[in-house]
DNA sequence: TGCGTATATAAGCATATGCCTATATACTAA
DNA sequence: TTAGTATATAGGCATATGCTTATATACGCA
């Protein structure tokens, strides 16, 4: 039986580290569920724009979200090649659904991404 | 079915934020395996004795660790009534054993506890 | 080309964090 | 009670973090 590499101290605790923000944590267990942009995050937290691009960066540096610009924008996901992804996945499934920041966004006619 | 009680994004983040730290998270995987008193972390980190009362002071402040005084000694272990046990536990096993630390520290002569 | 929108980066500021030293408290054993 | 060991707390300091505003860059469309 294969057993499944050990990650390591160091990346699990930057990765955790990053999770230990509820700004960006909320955004990941959205992620979990849809892809988003930018200005998404800055409707549903009501945040500046810098702010949530820097929080974006963050996790994007370390390889935990990935990008893929679309036209105008660029869409944000789950990066499933993180090493750590399963770790980041087994995490945001103990975590309760975002569900109701997509719906508003959705009702205020803000929803950009198409998933 | 009884699905499991979802863990609120506030005190997932809190919970992860602590251990988002690399000295805090070794703390927690040596814990999964061996109880430890706050001088046998001195030994393994060689880090000043209030630095480490304060990082262990995090963790129980939230309820993460618990205490048991025996004799001379606090001995720390991880709390199995916290409302995040189970998704500690599963980021833990992901991590690698920390036995290497125990083991020097046996060697050392400075192991207090007997798990 | 030029305007509007989306995103990134720079710089500054207030607060949080992690470490240290000094000191207080708690327990054991002589 | 007194000395020795274990732990906690207080206070200080350097660095990290998260936010802001101002500005730069990138793309779509007229």
């Amino acid at each position: 039986m294969l057993a499944k590499e050990a990650m390591s101290i160091d990346k699990a605790s930057t990765a955790l580290k990053l999770m230990g923000d509820k700004t960006r944590l909320t955004m990941l267990r959205i992620l979990a569920d849809h892809d988003c942009c930018v200005c998404e995050f800055v409707e549903i937290f009501q945040m500046s724009q810098p702010s949530v691009s820097q929080h974006v960066r963050k996790m994007k540096d370390i390889g935990m979200i990935k990008e893929q610009r679309k036209g105008q924008w660029i869409v944000y996901s789950l990066n499933e090649s993180f090493e750590g992804y399963e770790m980041i996945r087994i995490i945001l499934n103990q975590l309760p659904a975002q569900d109701h920041h997509l719906e508003q966004l959705i009702e205020k006619g803000k929803r950009v991404s198409c998933n």
